[in-house]
DNA sequence: CCAACTTCCGCCGAAGATCGAACAAAGGCC
DNA sequence: GGCCTTTGTTCGATCTTCGGCGGAAGTTGG
């Protein structure tokens, strides 16, 4: 329950985060003696949990022998379920992309069909890497959906007929299965991969629909059911008249989401249907789509504005498909939060387009899937079986 | 850096969050040796931390020796500083209030006056509760204004003048100082006293100005710059002409704040300067009060009802003087809240009163001050040493 | 009222974990 | 090549923890 380090599992979350390198980093990170270390280390190198690697540069003694995560006998899986599409990673324990693979798939089919092209595709994947199916240790799941996330059950979600209380991480076996909304996984992977030492981040997708990541302290906060983040129904001012499909009017979504700028574009004689339409007539020049992902950038600008001065987060990464064109869309939001939220929140807040891009989802779930397998304890367990 | 349950800290922990009463409970929750825990037991009561109190009920053998945490030797202040007043509460270490006190005190006299102010107080609520000033452990101060809570030092705070980058804790020697924001330690006390089982919570004080809160994962959520909750300042809708002293217009506290009800009755013939006057004539059954009161908890619930599809807490709790009319109040909270909300996060979500009242932030203070004295890490300091 | 049973708690030897000193290894520096 | 620095291992000493045993202090049942 407190702080006493030293356990194997500590080590090893040393080494993989990269702060300990070396034997001798370790001890002086954990105050451990040398011997002490060295048999922790041993035992994790038994395991096949770390290898060791070239001798590093001296610095005027013996140099020493340099750690790192052993990346051959684990691999895990991050699947990236959209409404109309499946991404699947697989990845070795550092994080590292193996394989990937993507493919249309509609998630109305519904869990089990869904859940058979996954796991046909992890076969496929296991292949392509040469790695056994048992080397997979943990497989990590977004879904665009509300989950409990401690049984990985989707929680009455909008877009997913058939799927509300499946029991996704039982149509795996041997393999744990951790399901997570996909915004959540995208924030989780934005942060670790772009963002590893800012503690508070929000990581905003702009696709169909609006979503929100948050990375409080440093973890990914769910809120009590599981629905934090969903911002794309928060109420902006003055657009009453915007239905939303949630029956609330003046929602965000309904006014600044790809799918409602593709309806107003068509209602301008511009025919439109998905958010990348708009993104293709943005690229093409057109003046209209233009001012108009601006204005919603302004729109989703306002909320975030609120969001600022309650959050006060240091970054914000804007995503999803929108954020192919995000220097209009940023333009808005930069414009709304800097003059609507207080200076104390944005002095130091910086706005950003994602770095990880189009596979952020799918690198978020690989990496939920390591981090529950790297976690202290679940290692303790390991090393100690 | 990993849960190895054991040190002397965690047993003490679990002592003090009741959640084990004897030797027998200790064993069974760490797992360890009933030997080993009455070593760590006899460490306790040797510090003076842990005391043995009568006997407890025999479940069919030896009867039990209950364990509680020593309230004698220690002593813990809270200092609750507003704008206009400065209450100070004396507690134990279990949290128990040993003598407080109440007094008329402009925090724009300057950190010098109000600390030396309070310094007086504690000597003489120390001296009511008989115990010496070498007792006192550690302060906790709530102040209204943003704080940069790792050094103690007030960051631009707007309603204090001349306390900018004052370092508070070192007005005070050879105790150990922290200090926050003033509805952040409402929302500890709160939540610490009232939902302690709960994970998410805003606790939204209505006073002169509207602010919040934030228990994330039963912990504080302070932001990156300390001024997280600043809820104040969010834009309401089809307010554009109300100016607020930030410089901006519709903000919420601007028209939904004690101040604002209050200039508003004022312009109705009903003089009313503060929050007070408001709460008065509320009391007194004048209706225009009334409307003007519900139409502020309609306004301050569509803030609300986006920042619970945003964080999605379990609970919503309404503090602050206006909270003494909370019905009104809370009547236009939820209504808004409850219509603009998605269901999945309003499901489960309960708005209500205070329970802590007007001491809310004195104790919250306090608690904040034997939380830090308290931690694992500090009682295996104290233990080891 | 007393014996049998249950639970609690301290004592103590055994087992295990950690430490630190000494030593070996491997490079840089002159 | 000799000396210095840093790294890593070996090994006995020390400290921690475990778990069995017995005494303490109750309840239960005859």
């Amino acid at each position: 329950m407190t702080p006493q380090p030293g356990s194997a599992g500590d080590v090893l979350t040393l080494i993989s985060a990269g702060s300990a390198t070396t034997r001798s980093d370790l001890a002086r990170l954990t105050g451990l003696a040398r011997s002490t270390i060295s048999q922790r280390v041993d035992a994790l190198i038994e395991r096949g949990l770390v290898e060791e690697t070239e001798s590093g540069e001296s610095t005027g003694g013996r140099p020493p022998r340099q750690l790192r995560l052993h990346t051959e006998d684990h691999a895990f899986a991050g699947v990236d379920l959209g409404a109309t599409h499946c991404r699947v990673a697989l990845m070795d324990i550092s994080g590292n992309v193996l394989a990937e693979c993507e493919d249309a798939l509609l998630i109305g089919e519904g869990p089990e069909k869904v859940l058979a092209h996954v796991d046909q595709r992890l076969d496929h994947l296991l292949g392509q890497a040469g790695r056994p199916r048992t080397a997979l240790r943990a497989i990590g799941i977004g879904v665009p959906g509300p989950v409990e996330f401690a049984t990985g059950r989707p929680n009455n979600p909008p877009i997913m007929p058939g799927w509300n209380d499946y029991p996704i991480p039982e149509y795996f076996e041997g393999v744990e299965v951790l399901v997570d909304n996909d915004v959540n996984v995208m924030a989780l992977g934005e942060h670790r991969g772009a963002f590893a030492d800012t503690k508070h981040l929000l990581f905003v997708k702009v696709g169909t629909g609006i979503g929100c990541g948050i990375m409080a302290a440093g973890t990914l906060h769910r809120g009590a059911q599981g629905s934090a983040g969903d911002i794309g129904h928060i109420r902006v001012s003055g657009h009453e008249d915007a239905g939303c499909r949630c029956g609330n009017s003046a929602c965000l979504e309904a006014v600044a989401g790809g799918a409602a700028i593709a309806r107003r574009l068509t209602e301008l004689g511009l025919p439109a249907e998905t958010g990348a339409d708009v993104v293709a007539l943005v690229q093409s020049g057109n003046t209209q789509a233009l001012r108009l992902v601006r204005e919603a950038g302004r729109l989703i600008g306002e909320v975030l504005a609120s969001l600022v001065n309650f959050f006060n987060p240091e970054v914000i990464v804007i995503g999803g498909a929108l954020s192919r064109v995000h220097e209009h869309l940023l333009a808005g939001i930069r414009e709304t939060v800097y003059r609507r939220s207080l200076p104390l929140a944005t002095h130091h807040l910086s706005i950003t387009p994602s770095r990880t891009g189009i596979n952020a989802a799918a690198l978020g779930a690989g990496i939920l899937a390591i981090e529950h397998y790297l976690s202290p304890d679940n290692i303790n367990r390991i090393v100690n079986a």
